[in-house]
RNA sequence: CGGGGUGUAGCGCAGUUGGCUAGCGCGCCACGUUCGGGACGUGGAGGCCGGAAGUUCGAGUCUUCUCACCCCGACCA
C-alpha cells in the first residue's frame, strides 16, 4: 500500500500530480510551465518513441529534421494557421545579451535587436512547406513522407504535466501528394496507426474519428483524432492526423508538373503525437498504489527482489538468482535484479509497485529451499508461488496476460461509460457523471458552441465507424444524420 | 489579464499580542540491531525566514513596494 498517497476518488487531479512526481516521471522545472522529464518517465517515452518511430519507416516515412526559428512572416502566410497560433507563441527579438551598466547582471542589448522577429516553432508546417518548395517540381518528386521528432513551443496560459505542457517533445509527419485522394489515405492511415499503437502497445482504447469544424487544426480541411477516455470520465485527445488540402501549398506557392505537364498545387497532410501520450497512459491505467504500466511499455519489465538476513545467504541467492536474469533477458525480457542491501524487501516492493512495474518476483530462503519463487502481477496485486524452472515461460506468460488485461479492463470501463442521450434534460445530468454521449447534433457551429457553454462538454469527435441512424438534434430539434461523441475534455 | 492564495532546511509544514539560541515530520550522513509489504535506536549535518525599503531597543512576525509560484476563469496537443 502507498503510503499517504491520496486515492482517486478523493481528489483526481492531485493524484495525478503526486503519480508523476512520486513515479519519478517528471517535476515542475525553474522555467515556468516546462517540465524536467526525469530517466524513469524518460525512459517509458523513448520506449514509445522507439514503437512509433517502428511504424511510421514501416509505413514509409522517413525522419528529417527543420528548424526551431520560423521566421515571422512564415507564419502568418496562412490566414488561418497564424489566427490559431498568434496568442500561444515565444518569439526570439533579440541574438545578443550585453553587462548591465550599473552592474547587475546581464541585459539584452538593444542594438542586437533582429531585422525580422523569430518565432519559436509551435508546429511546422510553415517552416517545412516553405522548404517543400524547394523539393518538389514534378510528379515524380511526390510523394515526400517525412516525419521529425521534436520539441514545440506554446506559451498555454495553464499548465499540467504531460498533459499540456509550454514546451513540449512530439512527432510531426509532414506529406506531400499529387492528388486529393492520395493525401486523404495517407491522412487515414496514419490514423490507423495511432489507433493500433494506443491500443496494441498502450492498451488504451481508443475512438477515432474527425472532429467538428470548430475543433479542427488551424489550416486543416479536416482533422482526423483518436479520443480516449481517463477514469475520471474526461476525454483525453491522443493524437490527431489532418487532411491540409492545397491550403499550404498554396500560402508557400508549392506547385508540381503532373504527367499532362500541368502546373498544379501540392496535397498536405500532417499528424502528431506528444508527450501527451504519457498522461494518457498514466490516467488510464493507474491505481491507488501509484501507476501502472502495460508490459511492451515498461521500462523494467520484471523486479527481482532477494530476501535475505545476512551476505552469505545474499550470495547464495545471488548464485540462484543471477541464471534467472540471464535466461529472463534471452527471452527480451528487461530485468532488474535489485539486491542492494541498503534498502529493505518491504521498501523495494512498495518502490517497484508505485513505479507500476509489471512483474515482480520474491525469492527468499523459504524459496530456496522448496524451488519456488514469488510472483506478483501489477495489474491486479495477486500473488502466486511458482517453481523456479518454468519461471521464464511464466512471466513471459503473465507480461501478455497483463498487456491484455489492462486493455481490457480499460475497454470495460470506457464501455461502461459511454451511453446514449436523447433528451437536452438527460444530457445535462448525465454529462456531470462524466464519460462519452452519443447524441444528435444538428451539424452547426452556434449549436456546439451553445452545448459547450451550458454544460462545457465539447464534441470529441465524429465516429468513423458509426452505422447510426438519422434522428433529432438533441439541442435544437434540428434533424441529425448520426450520433456524435460529446464529453467533457482535458 | 481579472478573482483568490502561498513564499521559513532537499520536500511537507509549525512559529501566539513583535522578545532573547528559529522548530517539527519525512529525507540525508554515521554506527548498531534488523530484513517474506515502506524497520528501530543513538548521534549528526543542513536556514540570507522570496527580495528591497521602512517602523522599532529588538522583525520570520508590523507597514509599503517588488518578485516568484499555486488555485479558479478566457486559450489548447
Amino acid at each position: 500500500m502507498a503510503k499517504d498517497f491520496v486515492k482517486r476518488s478523493e481528489n483526481y487531479s492531485e493524484w495525478y500530480n503526486e503519480l508523476v512526481s512520486r513515479a519519478d516521471l517528471a517535476e515542475n522545472s525553474a522555467v515556468r510551465g516546462c517540465m524536467v522529464i526525469k530517466p524513469y518517465g524518460y525512459a517509458i517515452w523513448e520506449k514509445m518513441q522507439r514503437a512509433l518511430d517502428d511504424m511510421f519507416k514501416a509505413t514509409g516515412h522517413q525522419n528529417a529534421y527543420f528548424p526551431l526559428f520560423i521566421p515571422k512572416s512564415f507564419l502568418s502566410r496562412e490566414a488561418e494557421h497564424v489566427e490559431g497560433f498568434a496568442k500561444e507563441c515565444a518569439v526570439v527579438t533579440h541574438h545578443r545579451l550585453m553587462n548591465n551598466p550599473d552592474g547587475s547582471g546581464v541585459v539584452v542589448d538593444p542594438a542586437a535587436r533582429l531585422e525580422e522577429e523569430l518565432i519559436v516553432r509551435p508546429t511546422s508546417e510553415t517552416i517545412i512547406w516553405s522548404t517543400y518548395k524547394n523539393w518538389i517540381k514534378s510528379y515524380r518528386d511526390l510523394p515526400v513522407l517525412c516525419n521529425q521528432w521534436a520539441n514545440v513551443v506554446r506559451w498555454e496560459m495553464r499548465t499540467r504535466m504531460f498533459l499540456r505542457t509550454a514546451e513540449f517533445l512530439w512527432q510531426e509527419g509532414h506529406t506531400a501528394h499529387a492528388t486529393a485522394e492520395e493525401a486523404v489515405e495517407e491522412t487515414k492511415k496514419m490514423l490507423e496507426v495511432y489507433a493500433e499503437f494506443a491500443e496494441k502497445w498502450m492498451a488504451v482504447p481508443v475512438l477515432k474519428g474527425v472532429k467538428s469544424p470548430n475543433e479542427r487544426f488551424a489550416g486543416a480541411l479536416d482533422t482526423y483524432c483518436i479520443e480516449a477516455m481517463m477514469q475520471d470520465g474526461k476525454a483525453l485527445q491522443a493524437g490527431t492526423s489532418h487532411f491540409l488540402g492545397q491550403n499550404f501549398a498554396k500560402a508557400f506557392d508549392v506547385q508540381f508538373l503532373n504527367k499532362n505537364n500541368q502546373l498544379e498545387y501540392v496535397w498536405a497532410t500532417s499528424w502528431g503525437v506528444s508527450t501527451r501520450l504519457m498522461g494518457a497512459l498514466i490516467m488510464t491505467h493507474s491505481d491507488d498504489n501509484g501507476l501502472v504500466l502495460p508490459p511492451k511499455l515498461a521500462p523494467i519489465q520484471v523486479a527481482i527482489v532477494p530476501i535475505c538476513k545476512n551476505e552469505e545467504q545474499m550470495a547464495e541467492l545471488d548464485t540462484k538468482i543471477n541464471p534467472v536474469v540471464d535466461a529472463l533477458r534471452a527471452n527480451g525480457i528487461s530485468v532488474k535484479y535489485d539486491n542492494r542491501p541498503e534498502y529493505k524487501p518491504g521498501w523495494k516492493f512498495n518502490e517497484y509497485e508505485f513505479k507500476g512495474v509489471p512483474v515482480r518476483l520474491a525469492v527468499g530462503p523459504r524459496d530456496l529451499e522448496n524451488g519456488t519463487c514469488e510472483v506478483c502481477r501489477r495489474d491486479t496485486l495477486e500473488k502466486t508461488t511458482v517453481p523456479i524452472e518454468g519461471i521464464v515461460a511464466y512471466v513471459a506468460q503473465s507480461l501478455e496476460d497483463i498487456q491484455q488485461n489492462l486493455f481490457k479492463k480499460a475497454a470495460d470501463f470506457r464501455a461502461a461509460n459511454t451511453r446514449k442521450v436523447d433528451t437536452w434534460d438527460d444530457f445535462k445530468t448525465e454529462i456531470e457523471k462524466g464519460g462519452f454521449l452519443l447524441c444528435h447534433w444538428d451539424g452547426t457551429a452556434e449549436t456546439e458552441e451553445r452545448i459547450k457553454e451550458e454544460t462545457k462538454a465539447t464534441i470529441r469527435c465524429i465516429p468513423l465507424d458509426s452505422d447510426d441512424e438519422p434522428g433529432t438534434c438533441i439541442y435544437s430539434g434540428k434533424p441529425s444524420k448520426g450520433r456524435v461523441v460529446f464529453a467533457r475534455s482535458y
